[in-house]
Formats: structure tokens, C-alpha cells, sequence
RNA sequence: CGGGGUGUAGCGUAGCCCGGUUAUCGCGCCGCGUUUGGGACGCGGAGGUCGCAGGUUCGAAUCCUGCCACCCCGACCA
């Protein structure tokens, strides 16, 4: 057998993008930066959408949607955020095409049609939304807004890759307005925990939650909430990020309302996201040589049946334990899928299955039925469960859970094993250059220091777990007593 | 925007240094036939502005000039 993907320790990029294209997941556009993901990858999108959109209802969010366009003047009202994002801004200037007087069968933009105010393409879309929060809020009764969106956005990197930073992204924002800071600051923290949740129990990607420092924070935030997971490479992705916005955008889009004493007083903000780079996080916490790896509850075929025939032998008989078993998984929610294809051999069909990351395989052929022994193939560790038929579908409905469980629990001993304390440079440097990883240290919570860690290693505070003083211990940069003990990594 | 590299069929490529018949090979695609137990095989077939423009030459994928696009390393990445 030959492997269409390249081995994880040799390159690791290249490793990372033939998964993405051989399981059929996305692949380049020709427009720049941006990405088409196939009707495969879109599944688990909409997978993992489904379950998100289930939490966010379950605690009283409703979704919306609003405009792609941003007029530049709204686009303004909020400096930092403005500033943050200005660099990577697509900007509409004008609204009409004409022919070109000079090239037959070409066209040229008409100047006539220049826009008074150009129109940013959102990058984001707190100015838009506060705009409309505006109109909406007047007194305390009209709070909590609690409301998201499932949007595209768009920002212009430098760089891009599939999944991880596109030009155009998939995601959800959330965007909330309460009457009171401590409220927002708990809605921040409850959005926080639905992300690292999910990470945990549905993508089997334990993370870290934390806070971002002041340089790490989102462009407007008071506070940015995160959650960071570690890829099989050493490096952090940053998964998620929760926002308490404090009155800012209140401010800059002048949103009061009236208390139950008839005061007047700015609204207190929430904002948070998760995007489509969670399909990269994903793809990279369980992929492995062989090819993709889901875990069964974002997989959108759980169970691959594949009859064999040869001739000669009873087609009748195969065909009748395929679809039985199909029907019996199918009817107790089970994605099942027979793969009956013609025109490809069993060969490929079994490296199809394993590529794309499939869950469970069972091959239904003579030799299975003479026997009455079923082998139940389990794509997270290669290995074999064998049943009789009559026992199949409780192997494949329990393994549903055993699975998801069993990658749980690789996950967070990977994440355990390449997290260190460190409480000396030199270590840090070392770890730094040789695993990456996560690295615990004291810092002394200033700029100067970050920037110069950065610099020097290339290593981020990913974030800060708690922030609290941690007694007695020295920042590992500059000795001076550290103000917290924070997560250091390189990242994506 | 700096430093390096690459553009040849849907994809991956050989040829370029040292110009010379009809541009190489693999995968994929189409047709026919045979084959399901780990990426099938045989035979036949389709598919090309050799990135674009100009120049040198009897003759350019090959040499020269300009442009364009993409990739990698930086910078950038709320």
C-alpha cells in the first residue's frame, strides 16, 4: 500500500494540507486567499454548527442576521477596534461596471459610480450590529439582547492557509447587551465554557482557558476570554475567544437605557466567536500518517458498510445483511453509509474509508456470513473488534461513546505531556526550540517583557489561566516578581 | 514591501544549462473487455495559446528584456 500523505514528522504543513485535500475537505480557490470547502468538509461544519447553535439556545441566545457592508463611518466609531482592523479591510468604492471603450468584451469599473462613502466589507460586525442596538434599546426592559449570527466575514491576510486563516471565513458571532458589567462579564464566561466544552467533548480537544494579555487582546475588548488547544506539532491554536467589551461600543454608538429609577447609563457589551478555523484545529489534534481521524460525534458518516461480492457467491444473502444492518443503525441515528460503488476496488475503498476518517468500517462478504464473524475496524487506533451478527449493532452503538471517550482521553494526555513549568529562561528557551509546547511561567505582567520573550523565541502568552497573584513566584524574564503565571507557545 | 523560487494537459512533472522533426512521463478522464479479500489490469482514445508581451534567430518551451501570477522565508495575523 502506498500513502498519498505525507508523513507528519517530515513536513509537517505539507502533512496538514494532503489531509485536507485527499479526505476531500476543502481545497484552494482560485480568488485570492479564499477557500472551497467540499460538500465532505461542509458536513462537519454543519456538524459542529448544529451542536453550538443547540447551546447557544439552551441558554437564551436567538440568532439574527445582519448586513455584509459596513459604511466607513460606522466602521470608525469604535477608534481601537477601527484601528485593529484596518489593515486587512476589503473596501467597496463603487457600484457599477461598464464596457471598455478601449477592449472589446472587457469591462471596466465606471468612475460615475463611485460611492459617496465606501462600504468595508465586515471584518467583524460590532459596528453594524451596535448601530442596530441603538434603535433597539431604550430601557432596562429591552436587555439582555442576546443574539448571534452565523455569517461570513472577511479579512485581507498576508498569508493564508486552508482553514486556520482564509481571506473569507465561516462563523458564528455573538453579539450582547446588558444592563449590568457583572452580567456581561459572566455571559463572557459562560460563552467561554460552551467553547471549551464543545473542544472537549465533541472535537475531543481538551484546551486551555485563560485570558489574553493586554497586546493578545481583541481590538475594543476590555477582557478577551479565549480558548487555546495544542496541535501535534507543539504549536497553539487559538480555538475561540469570548469578549467582555465593557461600555465601549455603548459609548461610540451612544447606547443607553433607562434603569428601573429612570437613570440614564451606557449598555455593557459582550462579543464572541468561533470560526471555521476550528476545522483546522480539528484536522490537526487527531489526523494522523493513515490520513484524517473524526471523533464519532462530528462525523458525518460514523459507520462505512462495504458488501463484497464475488462471483459465484449468494449476492442475495450479502445484499440482505448489508441493508439489515444499514436499516438497524440507520433507524437508531446512526450514520451509516453503504459503499456499493462498481467501479473502485476493495483496496481503494478501505484507504477511502481511512483517509476521510471514517469511525467504523465493516466489510460484509462471504467469509463473514459462513462464519458469523464480523471484524469492526476503528479508524483512532487501527485495530480490530470482532462480533457476531447478531451483537453488531451493539458493537457500533457503543463504540459510538467508547470512541469519542477513548480519543478524550489521548488528547488531554498529549496536552499533559507537552505542558511544562518552567521557572528558569534557559529552560524555556530550550523547550521553546526543541517541543514547543505549552510552557507555565511566571511573568511580571508588563509589555516590554512579552515583546521581548516574542522576539527572542518566538513564543506568545497564548493566555493567562488565572488571574490571580501567584505567591512567591519570579517573572522568568526579568526575576522581578511575577504578576501571573501565564501559558507560553509558539502559535498558528 | 524585502530575500529566494516556480510557471509545460484537470493534477503532478521531464525537457531549458548546451535552440533543431510530431513537447516527456505518471495519475486522472472517456470507450470496450476482464477483475472486488488492501489504492486492479489489458487494449484503444480525448485533452496543450509551453504564464503574457516583445526581441534575437532560418528556427524559441529552451537565449534576452519587460510584465503578470503563484509558492516558500520574513514583515503582518484583532
Amino acid at each position: 500500500m502506498k500513502n498519498k500523505i505525507t508523513s507528519r514528522s517530515e513536513d509537517y504543513s505539507k502533512w496538514y494540507n494532503d489531509i485536507v485535500s485527499e479526505a476531500g475537505l476543502a481545497e484552494s480557490s482560485d480568488v485570492r486567499g479564499c477557500m472551497v470547502i467540499k460538500p465532505y468538509g461542509f458536513s462537519i461544519w454543519e456538524l459542529m454548527k448544529a451542536e453550538l447553535d443547540k447551546k447557544f439556545k439552551e441558554t437564551g441566545h436567538e440568532n439574527a442576521y445582519f448586513p455584509l457592508f459596513v459604511p466607513k463611518s460606522l466602521f470608525e466609531a469604535e477608534e481601537k477596534n477601527a484601528e485593529g482592523f484596518a489593515k486587512e479591510c476589503a473596501v467597496v468604492t463603487h457600484y457599477r461596471l461598464k464596457n471598455d471603450p478601449n477592449k472589446k468584451g472587457k469591462l471596466i469599473v465606471d468612475p460615475e459610480s463611485k460611492l459617496e462613502e465606501e462600504l468595508i466589507v465586515r471584518p467583524t460586525s460590532e459596528a453594524i450590529i451596535w448601530k442596530t442596538y441603538k434603535k433597539w434599546i431604550q430601557s432596562y426592559r429591552d436587555l439582555p439582547i442576546l443574539i448571534n449570527q452565523w455569517a461570513n466575514v472577511v479579512r485581507w491576510e498576508m498569508r493564508t492557509r486552508l482553514f486556520l486563516r482564509t481571506s473569507e471565513f465561516l462563523w458564528q458571532e455573538g453579539h450582547t447587551a446588558h444592563a449590568s458589567k457583572e452580567e456581561a462579564v459572566d455571559e463572557t464566561k459562560l460563552i467561554n465554557d460552551i467553547y471549551s466544552d464543545f473542544a472537549e467533548n465533541f472535537m475531543a480537544m481538551p484546551v486551555i482557558k485563560g485570558y489574553k494579555s493586554e497586546s493578545e487582546r481583541f481590538a475594543g475588548a476590555e477582557e478577551t476570554l479565549c480558548i487555546e488547544a495544542l496541535m501535534q506539532d507543539g504549536k497553539a491554536l487559538q480555538a475561540g475567544t469570548s469578549h467582555f467589551l465593557g461600555q465601549n461600543f455603548a459609548k461610540a454608538f451612544d447606547v443607553k437605557y433607562a434603569d428601573k429609577t429612570g437613570k440614564l447609563d451606557y449598555v455593557w457589551a459582550t462579543s464572541w466567536g468561533v470560526s471555521t478555523r476550528l476545522m483546522g484545529a480539528l484536522i490537526m489534534s487527531h489526523s494522523d500518517d493513515t490520513g484524517l481521524v473524526l471523533p464519532p460525534l462530528l462525523a458525518p458518516i460514523q459507520v462505512i458498510i462495504i458488501p463484497l461480492f464475488k462471483p459465484k457467491e449468494n449476492v442475495d444473502e450479502i445484499e440482505g445483511k448489508t441493508t439489515e444492518i444499514f436499516q438497524l443503525l440507520k433507524s437508531s441515528g446512526i450514520r451509516a453509509k453503504i459503499d456499493d460503488r462498481e467501479n473502485v476496488s476493495l483496496g481503494f475503498k478501505l484507504n477511502d474509508s481511512e483517509i476521510k476518517g471514517i469511525p467504523m468500517r465493516i466489510i460484509i462478504g462471504q467469509k463473514e456470513i459462513d462464519d458469523d464473524k464480523f471484524d469492526v475496524f476503528f479508524r483512532h487506533s487501527l485495530k480490530k473488534k470482532s462480533s457476531d451478527f447478531n451483537s453488531l449493532f451493539e458493537l457500533f452503538s457503543s463504540s459510538i461513546n467508547s470512541i469519542q471517550n477513548e480519543m478524550i482521553s489521548q488528547s488531554k494526555l498529549r496536552l499533559k505531556k507537552n505542558t511544562h513549568e518552567v521557572d528558569s529562561y534557559d529552560k524555556f528557551k530550550e523547550l521553546i526550540s526543541s517541543q514547543s509546547g505549552f510552557i507555565i511561567a511566571g511573568w511580571d505582567g508588563t509589555n516590554e517583557t512579552e515583546e521581548a520573550i516574542k522576539k527572542e523565541t518566538k513564543a506568545t502568552i497564548r493566555c493567562i489561566p488565572e488571574l490571580t497573584d501567584p505567591q512567591g513566584i519570579n517573572c522568568i524574564y526579568s526575576g522581578k516578581p511575577a504578576r501571573y503565571k501565564v501559558i507560553f507557545s509558539k502559535s498558528y
